[in-house]
DNA sequence: AACTCACGCAACCGCCAAGAT
DNA sequence: AATCTTGGCGGTTGCGTGAGT
């Protein structure tokens, strides 16, 4: 259980892949496709497991991916999605073209949350601390009062996890609207969507954080999507995750994200008596919300700072080639690519150029 | 110059779910 | 129905690098 057969039952290498095994594996998909992962290392000489090659191909290989510096509306946006989405870092990834989930989770781990805590900001809830904190008291009570008469409760986790977060939040917000919507575009200075081509489909971000704390329990919030054009250049070999989410306390099966791009399902009756109170109480913590997203999450010059060593990587070259290739009939990735500022385009194969001179012994 | 520390990134680990047998 | 295989995901770890002393 857990390790798969492959990885013990031969021996296989571990660690950083070189330029070599890259490149037999590139080669390999590009031509074959990867088919069933667990043949691909067989097939492309390789000794490695399926698992590995497949990650080695997601976060590194695949010609789509952007690399580079993350831009502050792409962190803004993390934030956004973060918030709604919590650490479901591939549907995350997914609203992100170019970018792999374990970059974003990198970033969120290293940068970002660094940074919402350094604005007083709570990164597991998206909320001031001050107020989680005065949650967390009060959780802490109310158990405390409950174990007494219950000493096998079974929601005693903290409230600061993503779950508790979700299961705190009001099930009908229908009341929630009455919030003055923060207009994103205008002069709030989060740029998120002054670059619409950065939200596929019909995602509209500015709403998605206007109701960021609004998610309602047992909703599974996403973004629609158009088909995603950005697989490998075999074919469909590299499947995104295809969100199709749906509202799960009913079974009203109707798209989160019609018409306006990210509308909410009926609210639930009877419980608005509660939420009116919380209305009030969250009347603060919109203020401050609102201060929060006025204020872009990066700098941009600082996030990934040991990127501004630029170097290659050999292997690079044929993917960007086949990027691309792959990009010529793809005006998805086409208008992606023409997004990319010259300072993104300059980092994007620092990396590999780094290993390229590790590799071969040579500074460049 | 040498050392320490913090950071970022790539890769691995462990688990789960779905499909195949 | 039970078991096995595979793909996928999120959490964690270890290494390389740069900054600071």
């Amino acid at each position: 259980m857990g390790r798969h057969s492959c990885c013990y039952k031969q021996k296989l290498r571990k660690g950083l892949w070189s330029p070599e095994e890259d490149e037999k594996l590139l080669n390999h998909i590009t031509n074959h496709g990867h088919g069933c992962w667990s043949s691909v290392p067989k097939l492309a000489g390789l000794q490695r497991c399926g698992k590995s090659c497949r990650l080695r191909w997601i976060n590194y290989l695949r010609p789509d991916l952007k690399r580079g510096a993350f831009s502050p509306e792409e962190e803004n946006l993390i934030v956004e999605l973060h918030a709604a989405l919590g650490n479901r870092w591939s549907q995350i990834a997914a609203r992100l073209p170019g970018r792999t989930d374990n970059e974003i989770k990198n970033l969120w781990n290293s940068s970002i949350k660094k940074k919402l805590k350094q604005r007083g900001i709570d990164p597991n809830t998206h909320k001031p601390i001050t107020e989680v904190e005065s949650l967390e008291k009060t959780i802490t009570t109310s158990n405390n009062k409950r174990s007494n008469n219950d000493h096998k409760s079974p929601n005693s986790s903290s409230a600061t996890t993503n779950q508790d977060f979700y299961f705190e939040r009001p099930s009908d917000f229908s009341e929630y609207f009455l919030f003055p919507k923060p207009n994103y575009n205008s002069n709030l200075g989060l740029s998120v969507t002054s670059d619409p081509s950065m939200i596929p489909g019909q995602f509209s971000p500015g709403i998605m954080a206007g109701s960021v704390y609004q998610t309602p329990v047992c909703v599974k919030p996403s973004i629609n999507l158009p088909p995603d054009n950005s697989s490998s250049p075999g074919g469909d070999h590299v499947k995104l995750a295809a969100p199709n989410w749906e509202f799960q306390t009913n079974n009203n099966t109707s798209n989160f994200f019609d018409n306006c791009g990210f509308s909410w399902p009926t609210p639930i009756p009877n419980s608005t008596s509660s939420s009116s109170s919380l209305v009030k109480a969250n009347h603060n913590f919109e203020d401050k919300w609102l201060e929060y997203m006025n204020t872009p999450i990066s700098n941009g010059s600082t996030v990934q700072s040991h990127q501004s060593s630029q170097q290659q990587h050999y292997i690079k070259s044929e993917t960007e080639y086949l990027a691309t290739v792959s990009n010529m009939n793809d005006p998805w990735n086409q208008s992606q690519n023409e997004n990319l500022g010259t300072t993104e385009a300059s980092d994007v194969f620092s990396k590999d150029l780094q290993r390229m001179a590790v590799s071969f012994g040579q500074s460049f």
